[in-house]
Parts: structure tokens; C-alpha cells; sequence
DNA sequence: GGATTATCTTGACAGTCGTCAAGACAGTGG
DNA sequence: CCACTGTCTTGACGACTGTCAAGATAATCC
């Protein structure tokens, strides 16, 4: 038997190469719950959708709260970067909500499986203790990405956000939850209505223009 | 062995005794549901905290999914008049927000469990098809709850309201999602943080004053 | 009262789950 | 070449799940 699960530290000979394995059967173990969810997402379906046996898993973690937790977090980190680009690239507040809507759209088209899998985590959160630490410092980065979109289309229209960080990400989690919903529910124009309502929650967000 | 499950229909003897059951019922499921959530509840433990035996279940419901169904529904029914006295008797929009404010508060403090439930329960219908419908339902009756005191609010204050009924509820069920999730966390201001960020938004939701 | 129905309990079924241990295999260092 | 360590597979364990069927109990009707 080689070493424990996650007690092994680095300084030991590869060093790296246990991480790898660590992330790389964090990316299957993401389809998986992705596609069925935290709770139907069993340890040997998982392994099933990557390259290794069910065994392996308690080789690189220490339980099935501990992959879950690394793999959403290994995810998270990707995706809080999401909207850098609405907020470097815009010159103007006309073009950063286009941007930002754009890759709202986007996001629900192609990241669905991903987020509903968010949702679901930080509903079990409620009842799992275990997670909750890892959910609370998940869902403060995703405030503060956000804040930087927000902050941002606040300086491009000249006029201070109205709002505190936690509000402006609390109502436009909101709206994309409801989108990701109806998306789920087969509606194909899910996107298009998120755009039109982002559009129109953005400027209720700053101090009011002056007459 | 008697009729069968949900296939019994009125008309037959005892009438009203079998949906009084099925009541009784999904109050002891509820408080269970609430407890562990719908993944961990399981039936033998919902029927250990009622009057009956776990097979029970099957007389009274088809599966699971239909006692859960018909629970959050039971509850729903109630909850969604909720904030018909905020409505009803304050004459002025300070007293509205006072009103609702107070019962929001309340509903983190005395109603946690269903609610963690509600989130749970809408979160998993984007993965199972079977909760779809109810939830999209129960999703409906709870806009059109918040939009009665959104609407009542605007009349008050003599401003029509600027957002549409979805937008509404999606921002203000945002935040409400926002202070549960830092109660279930033990934050003991959650509901008072949640009182301020409503006061600061729903002012927003109106067209803005005449100068 | 006896027969018939409705209601409820008990016990079992076929699966699935997370977890763990024993051993196979590969690669490296002596 | 041998010994050793890290890696991975296989198979098993006990516990738990939703579901169902057979029988006990209670209620109702003739």
C-alpha cells in the first residue's frame, strides 16, 4: 500500500504528479455530477467516466465530500475569470453590457450542467455542514467578480454604484438562477430574456443620473 | 389488501379520509424533509417521525416523488398567503416596507428548514425531469405573491412599477436565497441585513420620482 | 354476528452506496 | 537482479435505499 489519500505532502518524491492525478479526476468527476447532480453522482459512476476503477478515488481523497469540494473549487477558479474581459476589453458602458450579456447567454448555453451543479451544492450546503465553508468562499469570490463588472459600469456611466457588492451579486444571481431554470425547463429563449432584463436592472444599480 | 394508492378517486366510501391522511402525512415528511433535505430523507425515516410504519407510504402515495410532490405542495398553499396582511393593512408605503421587512425576517427565523427545502428541492428539478412541473408551478404562485406587494407598494407610493413581475421576484428571491444561506451559516444579522437590503431595493423597483 | 372491505404492520427483495483491504502491476534505486 | 515504493484494480463488507407482498388489525355493512 503506497501513502494515505490527501495527508500526502509535497516534499515527497513527485511531488506534482499526485496533484494532476487530483485534477484530472476532478474534470471527470465534474461531468458526472454535472450531468446527475450531488447526490446521484456515485463514487463508481464517476470513476466510470474517467480513466481509472472506483478504488482509485479514496487513493487521491479522503472522502466523497473531499472530491466533491476539490472539484468544484478546481472549477470555480476557472470560471471567476469568466467576465474579466467585459471589464478589460469595454470602453464604454453601452459596450460592457452588451459583453456582459453576451457572456451571460453564453454561460447558460454552454456551462448549464456546471451551474446547476453550483446551485445544487450551495442548497446541500444548507443541510451538510461539511460544505459549507468550501460554498460560503466560493460564493464571496463570485460576489466580488461581480463587483468588478459592477464597479466598472459604474465608472464607464460616471455615476457611483447605489449598491453594496452583496446586494448587486444577490439580485443578479437571482435573475440568472430563474434563467438557468427556464433553460432547464426546455425554454429556448432563457438567454435572450436574461439579456433584456440584465439591461434593464444594470442602471437601477447607480446613484440616479442628475437632471 | 385495499385499493390502491393515487389511483383512488372520490366517490368511494371514506371521501375526504384518505386525502386527510395523505395531509397527515406530508406534515411528518415535511418536518423530516426539512431536517435532511430530499436526497437524505429517506421514507423509513419520514414515516419513523409520523403515527405510522414506512410502508404506509406506498398505500397512500405512488412513489417518493409523489409524496414529495404532494408535500412541498401542501405547504406551498399556505405559505403563499404569507404576506397578504402586508398587503392588506398598511396605508402607507413606509408601513408596507416596515410590514414586509418584519415578516421576511420572520420567515428566515421561524421557517428555515422549508425554505433550505424549497431551494433543495428546485435546484434538484434541474436534474429530475419529475419535479419540473410542480416546482415551475410553485415558482409562479410565489412571483405572483411577491408581485402583490411590489404592485401594492407602487400604489402607495403613487409610482408605477418599472420592473416586470419576474424581474421582481427573481431580485428580491436573490437576496431572501443571500440571507438564509448566512443564517444557515450562523450568522445571527442575517435577517436584519436582509431587512436593510430591502429597504435600499425596492425604492428601485419604481419609476423614478418627478423631479 | 359474520363477511367484506379498508387500513396498517412486518418482513423481505434486489439494488446501490461509501469505504476499505488485499493484492497486482510498474517503475526506480541499490 | 532484487527490493521497494508509488499506483491502481478487484472484490468484498455492512449499511441503507425504494418498493412490494403477505398477513394482521380495525372498521363497516348486510
Amino acid at each position: 500500500m503506497g501513502t494515505p489519500n490527501t495527508t500526502r505532502r509535497r516534499g515527497v518524491r513527485p511531488v506534482d504528479k499526485f496533484d494532476a492525478r487530483r485534477d484530472q479526476l476532478a474534470e471527470s468527476a465534474l461531468k458526472t455530477l454535472g450531468e446527475l447532480g450531488y447526490a446521484r453522482a456515485s463514487l463508481r459512476e464517476i470513476a466510470n467516466n474517467s480513466a481509472f476503477s472506483h478504488g482509485v478515488v479514496h487513493y487521491y481523497f479522503e472522502d466523497k465530500l473531499d472530491l466533491v469540494i476539490h472539484s468544484v473549487r478546481y472549477y470555480k477558479a476557472r470560471c471567476v475569470t469568466r467576465y474579466d474581459s467585459v471589464v478589460a476589453d469595454s470602453a464604454t458602458a453601452g459596450d460592457l453590457l452588451d459583453a456582459f450579456g453576451a457572456k451571460l447567454a453564453q454561460t447558460i448555453r454552454d456551462e448549464a450542467p456546471m451551474h446547476r451543479l453550483w446551485y445544487d451544492l450551495r442548497a446541500q450546503s444548507m443541510f451538510e455542514e461539511g460544505l459549507r465553508d468550501a460554498v460560503t468562499m466560493i460564493d464571496k469570490t463570485l460576489e466580488e467578480m461581480i463587483w468588478r463588472v459592477v464597479s466598472r459600469y459604474a465608472q464607464l456611466e460616471g455615476r457611483p454604484a447605489a449598491l453594496e457588492p452583496s446586494v448587486a451579486y444577490a439580485m443578479l444571481d437571482g435573475l440568472f438562477q430563474q434563467a438557468l431554470l427556464a433553460h432547464a425547463g426546455g425554454s429556448p429563449v432563457a438567454e435572450g430574456v436574461l439579456v433584456a432584463q440584465v439591461r434593464t436592472v444594470m442602471p437601477l444599480m447607480l446613484a440616479p443620473a442628475a437632471a
